[in-house]
RNA sequence: GCCCUGGUAGUCUAGUGGCCUAGGAUGAAGCCCUGUCGAGGCUUCGACCCGGGUUCGAAAUGAUAAUCAAGAAAAUCCCGGCCAGGGCGCCA
């Protein structure tokens, strides 16, 4: 038999019809001699009602076990009265049966499909198929569906060229680890998978094909995290002759558009525009969250003048007023400087305000006058708590940045569906490397230094900012993208600044230097993280993108389910010239 | 590489040295039930990640007036390992 119907599709106006169901039992309802079923598929859940008016179904029925494939036919009829469940698409009906046939028998499951009960994360990778059934799974990859589909749209309706490029390329220059994949045919040598398209897709720019974009897959081999897979999917976007407000335009339409098809949310476009600079002051870091205030005071050059010894030997002080917070215990205030700990922090100064007045410990080495100006500058009220980190401006920039989340979250100071987008603009171009005490690129060594500052490129490179910009939402960075460099002369003057020598960019991105020779337009663009853009539109907890990926790796990189990765077999260790690669131990 | 948290039936969880022959939920198996929809009722089944270590002495027992003697415990405490998750580093 053929299905007609799928089992989120019947209603009242199919009342009488006979049909044909098939999918999962999902639960079993019987008394023996009359046994509802929900039948289960992608679309929804129906009820099927068997009894003894058709003795062979109902027997057919009674060996029905959750998760079993089956298949009935039956006729569409009303529920009776008092039985009808509005809160559901087709709760208004039920199939009464007539045949019944079991396609498939199933195992007692090892793990609930049921979203009240989550089991552990290895059990649901390794059985992904059966977590991938339940609801909220299912919904989603769904609603991921819709937002790739609304992004694909958005592009065409731009002019936007959907190409694709290789996956397998050249080792990339610099940042994440590479995976490589061993050449057969070239014994002893290579590919890698891409970190990103980026070189081709300004190489697409130099073809003159203007305006792309590419649901790219994209390869990093670095550790974990909640929101760090070692696959995962970037809408990469390059567009020729562009300026920033260009990018900026695109950006905005295309996240009003995406939010407003798939959730029917307004977004308020334009998204504000912060500077680095702003964001590092008033946030600590460089991707705020805007849904609520607490932001920090700079007071460096007050606290210095106290004689307190951790101040005075300080490069930056910042402070926190965590307003309404006076009344936190011992515990809660050893919870913030742990935390402030793990952003190699060496303490929290912590100082409650009362009576006008600042009770801590490091009081007395504050004079009232300097107690004064510093509760003027954190606008303290009696019962507001202050945080203060002392230490180098990346230190305690990076600690109060994580207490100001971290508050921000354990005060309910925002409504956790709200959505708030700002691009981060005016990027320094090059970022000192204290370890190995040289310039580096902050975003990458692709992207073009403001004009202005191109006569800095080798004299004074803190003072080069770059054509770069960041996307974010919510306090989570969501895409990054730049102005191109599109001239060979520059190029070579900003990888001389890093330190690059000639022959090994040459041997490295050679190609693209060259490509440049040949009539390279101005180019630019930027790269949403599609995972992290799904997981915070449906507030996915954690912002957690293995919830919004059908196959993710566990925090191991590994597949609990296929069991990837595996020791290749001698034969083809063999055929790739790899006898070297042993057994770890 | 480092830090933190955790590991109890198929699954989720309770458990803070004796009240644990480990409680609950879910599940599975069986029985009952003709309007359920997280169906219900009854019965049954099923677990302390691995390896070390530490340790008090309740009840009961014997001789007793108190007391003394002998003397029993780890899911729980400690160490190591393994596994999982979160984070730092790393990830332009």
């Amino acid at each position: 038999m053929k299905r007609t119907h799928t089992c989120g599709q019947l209603a009242k106006k199919e009342i009488g019809k006979k049909v044909v169901l098939q999918g999962w039992v999902d639960t079993v309802r019987s008394y023996g001699e009359l046994v509802f079923i929900d039948l289960r598929d992608r679309y929804g859940k129906t009820q099927l009602v068997f009894s003894n008016e058709s003795k062979k179904a109902l027997e057919v029925a009674n060996q029905f076990r959750r998760e079993y494939v089956v298949e009935i036919e039956g006729v569409v009829s009303a529920r009776k009265l008092g039985t009808e469940k509005k809160d559901w698409p087709t709760g208004e009906i039920e199939v009464v049966c007539e045949k019944a046939e079991i396609l498939n028998v199933a195992e007692v499951p090892p793990l609930e499909i049921d979203d009240r009960a989550l089991a552990n994360e290895d059990v649901r990778l390794k059985y992904r198929y059966l977590d991938l059934r339940r609801p909220t799974m299912q919904h989603n990859i769904i609603f991921r569906h819709a937002v790739l589909q609304a992004i694909r749209r958005y592009m065409h309706d731009n002019k936007f060229l959907e190409i694709e490029t290789p996956m397998l390329i050249r080792s990339t220059p610099e940042g994440a680890r590479d995976y490589i994949v061993p050449s057969r045919v070239n014994p002893g040598k290579a590919y890698s998978l891409p970190q990103s398209p980026q070189l081709y897709k300004q190489i697409l720019m130099v073809a003159g094909f203007d305006r792309y974009f590419q649901i790219a897959r994209c390869l990093r081999d670095e550790d974990l995290r909640a929101d760090r897979q070692p696959e995962f999917t970037q809408l990469d976007v390059e567009m020729s002759f562009p300026s920033e407000e260009d990018i900026y335009n695109l950006g905005d339409g295309l996240m009003k558009y995406v939010f407003h098809e798939t959730m029917g949310t307004d977004l308020k476009i334009p998204f504000p525009r912060i500077t680095y600079a702003e964001s590092m002051e008033k946030f600590g870091c460089d991707k705020p969250d805007l849904r609520f205030g607490l932001e920090l005071a700079e007071v460096t050059d007050l606290l210095k003048k106290s004689d307190f010894e951790v101040f005075k030997n300080a490069s930056t002080i910042k402070c926190l007023n965590a307003v309404g917070c006076g009344n936190f215990t011992k515990g809660d205030l050893a919870k913030l400087t742990d935390l402030a700990k793990v952003y190699k922090a060496k303490g929290l100064v912590t100082i409650k305000i009362a009576g006008g007045k600042m009770e801590s410990n490091v009081a007395k080495y504050i004079s009232d006058s300097l107690q004064k100006e510093l509760i003027k500058k954190t606008n303290a009220k009696d019962g507001d708590l202050l945080l203060l980190v002392a230490d180098n401006f990346k230190i305690t920039n990076a600690a109060l940045a994580a207490l100001r989340n971290d508050l921000g979250k354990r005060l309910n100071l925002y409504d956790p569906k709200d959505f708030k987008f700002c691009w981060i603009v005016d990027f320094p171009l090059f970022e000192w490397n204290e370890d190995e005490e040289k310039w580096d690129a902050a975003h990458h060594m692709f992207t073009m230094p403001k004009k202005e500052h191109l006569k800095y490129l080798q004299t004074d490179k803190g003072k080069v900012h770059a054509q770069c910009y960041d996307m974010v939402l919510n306090g989570v960075e969501i895409a990054s993208g730049s102005i191109r460099i599109h001239r060979a002369d520059i190029q070579e003057q900003v990888m001389k600044a890093l330190g690059i020598e000639k022959a090994d960019a040459e041997k490295k991105f050679g190609f693209l230097l060259e490509a440049f020779k040949y009539g390279a337009p101005p180019h630019g663009g930027f790269a949403p993280g599609i995972d992290r853009l799904i997981a915070l539109m449906l507030g996915i907890p954690g912002g957690d993108i293995r919830e919004v990926m059908a196959f993710p790796k566990n925090k191991s990189a590994e597949c609990p389910m296929d069991g990837c990765p595996t020791v290749p077999d001698e034969k083809t260790l063999k055929e790739l010239n790899m006898k070297f690669m042993v057994e770890k131990k």
